[in-house]
RNA sequence: GGGAGCUUAGCUCAGUUGGUUCAGAGCGUCUGCCUUACAAGCAGAGGGUCGGGGGUUCGACUCCCUCAGCUCCCACCA
């Protein structure tokens, strides 16, 4: 078959994806068969491919189409995940620019449009992950809020439920008070805002609820809120507030009396030393308030604005309040000063409204006994962490772990299964069916209208956690009493997880509690930690930024291949990546390579009966031997998880050693017939290569492979094996290496003294060097005489007695220039002959040293003294 | 402020228990080549006192201390 003169992707890929989809060949089912297998990071339902995917999903498709290779039966499931906050922030952006809002709508309404729009976009990121290669077996396609997962996710609240590890609580959330929602920590930005410190006095009680004289002072940023006071804390190392032990503190304005406490959180230096405690409207007062149980007085409403319960200024909006009561305070007297300041600010990233901390009733998961395990089962090396410094990370989060909060005032996700009574009594049940039969039991005249459901819906990860057990058998989680069925039993646990070190706690952590909890079983062996994928100055890539290219218009212009390894190359496991095109260019023009060569070997005419030349049976020995060399590396590369060295060494073996070198020696002169031996041999080496490299390079691999020979129909190089290292000869390579070595010395005199290679060729041939080794250097020179005088080698032992660097240079030394150089490494040879006698003759070394590196520093004496020698020989000729 | 990590060639990074093979790779740069598979190519070359300082050791890129710079995670201080 002939081919173009240039490799088109655009041509290939689409068919070859195609074909493998044709003749099932990602699809898996349970057999004899040791089976690997990955789950994907589930992208979330509405994104579209960025880099952060291409690097993620390049490497678990180089991981499972090696395994495949490997002879494992491979099984990458994929799926989508709901991502509730971000898939719900985007249907209601969207409905608003059709002038739809979003507390117009019912919940049902909404849902509707979201599945809609679910419906529109939720294939749109699997397709783009087939450009790119990716094996997965399609039939097994999951979403996390499909009917099936969902029950999971309902089971595994039950199960947690009647355990007693899920409880409602109090929790600050960040209240967006424009927007009348809470929003995940996430969706804060934080920005240093120009603000104002309000020292205040609060005049000490006499016990009967009257002023005092004496009075203390606290420094506040919010002293609209002094009306939700519950009390002054100070330090208890603080000496200089020892003297209000005890006592009680008169609220300014509306003069309600309240205790002060003591608390470590208190910073003594900071401020007054003296903390206001509001506990319905800060986060740390609120952990405070609870500590020394503390009444919470909620003055802000929903709105942002006072209420009854803040008796002065109700109905007034908290800026204005500010600005309002700090006049009552002056004119109270109780403003001591007010000092300018700067603080961080939280700001609503959708309605850039100031975050006002609320609280508010919400579901929790206890995680104690879950860390537990789940730091044992990485500390006990079940689970191997890749780079390993991430464990530390983890042990210092699971140590500390707070209870999950797992509910969300969101619509999009699955709705919390607690039902309320009429009385407030909670059941939670998997189904409302089974909830209202529940309820009955507690009151039988019950019916289904009475029963009121939790408005909140889970967490996302309260579902990404069930994952790797949810694919394979969603009826199994919050049901450990089942029997997992055949493909949970079969592909469980799945063997690695490739994702980033950023949700290593939220969705790496927890699917280990879950596998814990359901499996009694890790969820993975391994889990390789991806960097952040950055552009070339450094920045992460963003959207705002404008710096993150579409992985589509990449693979439209260099091919899907030349997309993959640009972002392998760059990638050692946990260290951020930082992406230039120019790696991806370096994958094209990798492609181009190899696309070339075998342009080159297929276009040879080949003689059967012609014998092999003795250079050209050298060549195969030597590659044969180097390839299974590497093999052997490539294997250990993989095995570590070092995929871009892995990569770099096929890279290496293919371009330099295959191309530059092999192809070289063995091509046959122009027009000329090559020997069927080393023909076959060529082809099988390029085979093998081919396979080699077909994990990273999935496309032109195929593409070559059915080119280079007929295939039955369905065959694809998939399926092959991965080549197996030989034994090979250590020694014939290190002989090998110093012939090349001795080459490239030749040609690098040559290149140096600016002289024609026929010349170069004359001098070399005069040498010993077995010149009809290198047709390279041959074709240079475009001579033929040469071989025949130097042809004087048989055996491989001559390549290494015979090179001798001198004879070349001897000849080419006649300038000062060259003198000059001589004499100042003739001057570095006798110093570093020198340091070494020196180090030969250190007591302590000679008595310590390994007896190998004692014979290293022999071998570097005697070198030098050869060097020095071979010189001053090479000086007194000039 | 708490925790973790990083600093090796112009750039991006390897460098395993301190010792032979350790000062490396890829890219870029420079030089010479339109050479019959490939100019998206070929053949060469140059480039680093391994962030600074100190220590341990016969021996340190490697271990310890310290200083400087950078990054990430957590809390983002009333």
């Amino acid at each position: 078959m002939e081919l173009s003169a240039k490799y088109n992707p655009a041509e290939v890929e689409d068919k070859w994806y195609a074909y493998w989809l044709n003749n099932k060949c990602f699809h898996s089912e349970p057999d004899s068969r040791e089976p690997y297998t990955i789950v994907i990071p589930p992208p979330n339902v509405t994104g579209i491919l960025h880099m952060g995917h291409v690097l993620n999903n390049t490497l678990n498709d180089v991981l499972i189409r090696k395994a495949r290779m490997d002879g494992k039966n491979a099984c990458w499931v994929p799926g989508t995940d709901h991502a509730s906050i971000a898939t719900e922030s985007k249907v209601v952006a969207k409905l608003a620019k059709q002038g739809i809002k979003k507390e117009d709508l019912t919940r049902e309404e909404f849902l509707k449009y979201a599945w809609e729009w679910k419906e529109e976009h939720g294939g749109i990121i699997l397709n783009q992950l087939r450009k790119l290669g990716a094996s997965c077996d399609w039939d097994r396609t999951r979403f996390t809020m499909e009917p099936a997962l969902s029950e999971a996710v309902y089971a595994t609240f039950v199960h947690f439920y009647k355990k007693g590890w899920i409880y409602r609580g109090v929790r600050m959330v960040n209240w967006d008070p424009v927007a009348l929602t809470a929003i995940s920590d996430d969706e804060v930005i934080h920005r240093d805002t120009q603000s104002h410190f309000y020292h205040l006095k609060y005049y000490i009680s006499d016990g009967n609820g009257n002023p005092t004289d004496k009075f203390l002072v606290i420094a506040t940023t919010r002293p609209e809120t002094i009306m939700a006071d519950a009390a002054i804390c100070v330090n208890p190392n603080d000496e200089r507030h020892h003297w209000l032990r005890g006592k009680k503190v008169i609220i300014p304005l509306i003069n309600r009396e309240i205790p002060v406490i003591e608390d470590d959180y208190v910073e003594m230096d900071f401020g007054t030393g003296c903390l206001k405690v509001t506990p319905a409207h800060d986060a740390h007062d609120y952990e405070i308030g609870m500590r020394h149980n503390l009444p919470v007085v909620e003055i802000i409403d929903d709105h942002g604005c006072l209420n009854e319960k803040a008796q002065i200024l109700v109905g007034q909006d908290r800026f204005e309040a500010r600005k309002n009561i700090v006049k009552l305070l002056e004119e109270a007297g109780n403003l001591v000063k007010i000092e300018d300041y700067t603080s961080p600010v939280g700001y609503s990233e959708r309605t850039n409204a100031v975050i006002e901390p609320k609280l508010s009733a919400q579901w929790f998961l206890k995680m104690e006994d879950l860390a537990k395990d789940a730091l044992e089962a990485v500390a006990s090396g079940n689970i191997k962490f890749i780079p390993d410094k991430y464990f530390n990370t983890y042990r210092h989060w699971m140590e500390n772990a707070h209870d999950w909060c797992i509910s969300r005032q969101l619509w999009w996700g699955q709705r919390i299964p607690a039902y309320y009574l009429p009385d407030g009594q909670v059941v939670v049940e998997e189904t409302a069916e089974k909830a209202l039969e529940a309820a009955r039991k507690i009151n039988p005249a019950l019916t289904a209208a009475d029963l009121r459901q939790d408005e909140d819906v889970l967490d996302t990860w309260f579902s990404s956690w069930l994952w790797p057990i949810s694919v394979f058998d969603p009826q199994f989680p919050g049901h450990p009493e089942h029997t997992p069925n055949r493909d949970l039993s079969y592909y469980y646990p799945t063997n690695d997880l490739v994702t980033g070190p950023d949700i290593i706690f939220f969705w790496v952590a927890r699917m280990i509690m879950a596998g814990g909890e359901f499996m009694k079983d890790v969820p993975f062996r391994n889990v390789y930690f991806t960097g952040i994928v950055r552009d070339k100055l450094g920045r992460k890539m963003s959207k705002t930024l404008g710096n993150s290219p579409d992985p589509l218009d990449l693979i439209a212009k260099y091919g899907a291949d030349a997309v993959r390894l640009g972002m392998l190359l760059c990638s050692s496991a946990g260290n951020d990546i930082l992406y230039d095109e120019s790696q991806v260019e370096q994958g094209r023009n990798f492609c181009g390579k190899i696309w070339n060569s075998w342009r080159l070997v297929s276009g040879w005419s080949v003689d059967e009966a012609a014998p092999q030349p003795e250079a050209s049976a050298l060549a195969v020995k030597w590659f044969d031997n180097l390839l299974s060399k590497t093999v052997e590396t490539v294997e250990d590369h993989y095995g570590k998880f070092r995929i871009s060295d892995a990569l770099m060494a096929i890279y290496k073996l293919f371009w330099d050693d295959y191309c530059s070198w092999y192809l070289e020696l063995v091509k046959p002169a122009y027009g000329a017939a090559v020997d069927g031996k080393t023909y076959k041999a060529t082809v099988e080496f390029f085979e093998k290569l081919l396979k080699l490299i077909h994990p990273i390079m999935p496309f032109i691999t195929e593409e070559l492979w059915q080119a280079m020979a007929e295939r039955p129909e369905g065959a694809t190089i998939m399926f092959q094996s991965t080549p197996k290292a030989g034994a090979y000869d250590e020694g014939f390579l290190a002989e090998f290496e110093v012939a090349r070595e001795a080459v490239i010395g030749v040609r690098a005199v040559r290149a140096q003294k600016q002289i024609s290679p026929k010349e170069g060729l004359k001098l070399f041939a005069e040498g010993t060097f077995p010149a009809e080794l290198y047709p390279a250097v041959r074709k240079l020179a475009n001579v033929t005489d040469i071989a025949a005088g130097s042809a004087n080698g048989t055996s491989t032992s001559f390549i290494v007695g015979t090179v001798n660097f001198s004879v070349p240079l001897e000849g080419l030394v006649n300038t000062d220039e060259e003198k000059g150089k001589l004499l100042k490494d003739l001057e570095y040879q006798k110093k570093f002959l020198a340091g070494v006698r020196a180090k030969l003759a250190n007591a302590n070394f000679v008595a310590h040293a390994p007896e190998a590196v004692i014979a290293g520093e022999r071998k570097k004496e005697a070198d030098a003294i050869a060097r020095i020698e071979a010189i001053e020989s090479t000086l007194s000729k000039l």
